[in-house]
DNA sequence: CCTTAGTCCTGCATGC
DNA sequence: TGCATGCAGGACTAAG
């Protein structure tokens, strides 16, 4: 179906423009960056436009020269680019982030900064909706700190929940980056419909026996979906474009008045939070004071 | 502590 | 056909 390790599919999530990046997306961009930046040395980074910048760090481009990458991971949906100097460069990639090996036509207009590598290659960050963001962050500063822990693993997860007191709606709750990491608004759908909550129950009102079907599905969801090298919604597919498979295995995102799965009953879709929710208002038990 | 609304941005869908 | 409008999203900020 798919060549192994495609080039085209390793650095960007898609050819359209209608994918998020959340952790599933990530971690297949990253894993795909890996063998060609490890051990690789920044050269120099070329800035065409400052907003893909993060305000804290606005002089990237002079601050960051020569530096050698060890690592590159994932943590929540940032790329962080590790140097031997212990300092850091994250990338977000927002909602229509890519980084590309090679500069395609269409893309060139939307072409926010270039990566240039020592070795002889480049990666092109190309962002048309600019909610894209790179940092660098020195060897004294804590990388990240207001990221929540990693939501693949399932005791972590419920240990998270179970200590949360709040009354926000859980589909707020999933999506704030500081209670799980990486979690965006496609996968949380998903992860409420396979533990059958209503996204808008409160959520110091959910019985633990939910919260337990959601720490036992959010991961085994995310685990899937980076197996299926995330989720690509885009309605045109050239033949050399490698996408993810997991938008094939989505039972509620973007279906809304399709049938449930599982009952029949026409998914429904409110705003939760300003974040447009899908459910199935019979399977998905809406827990309320 | 909490919530809501506004901001950023552009491709695409819709309506006249 | 072309123009105007609205929508989508994540992270952040300000105000209530």
């Amino acid at each position: 179906m798919r060549p192994p390790n495609s080039l085209n599919f390793l650095f960007s999530s898609g050819d359209g423009d209608d994918l998020m990046p959340e952790l599933p997306e990530v971690e297949t961009i990253m894993k795909g960056l890996k063998p060609l930046v490890e051990g690789k040395t920044l050269q120099n980074i070329k800035i065409f436009d400052a907003r893909c910048l993060n305000k804290a760090c606005k002089e990237l481009t002079t601050t960051l020269k020569n530096r050698k990458i060890i690592r590159v991971s994932r943590r929540g949906k940032f790329l962080c680019f590790s140097f031997t100097d212990g300092s850091h460069l994250t990338t977000h990639l927002g909602m229509t982030g890519k980084l590309l090996r090679q500069l395609e036509k269409k893309d060139k207009k939307h072409l926010k900064a270039t990566l240039v590598f020592r070795e002889n290659f480049v990666l092109y960050f190309v962002d048309p909706r600019v909610f894209g963001r790179m940092r660098i962050w020195s060897k004294e500063e804590a990388l990240l700190p207001n990221l929540g822990p990693e939501p693949l693993d399932p005791q972590r997860v419920f240990k998270v929940l179970k200590s949360l007191k709040t009354t926000r709606p859980i589909k707020t709750v999933l999506l704030d980056q500081q209670v799980l990491a990486g979690i965006g608004n496609i996968y949380a759908d998903e992860a409420l419909f396979l533990a059958r909550i209503h996204p808008q129950s409160s959520f110091l009102e959910i019985k633990a026996a939910a919260l337990r079907r959601l720490s036992q599905e959010l991961p085994r969801l995310l685990e899937q979906a980076i197996k299926n090298r995330g989720t690509t919604i885009s309605d045109y597919q050239t033949p050399d474009a490698e996408r993810g498979d997991h938008q094939h295995f989505l039972k509620v995102y973007g279906r809304e008045n399709l049938p449930c799965y599982r009952c029949g009953t026409r998914i429904s879709r409110i705003i939760v939070n300003g974040r447009s929710s899908h459910f199935c208002p019979l399977c998905q038990e809406s827990f309320t004071t």
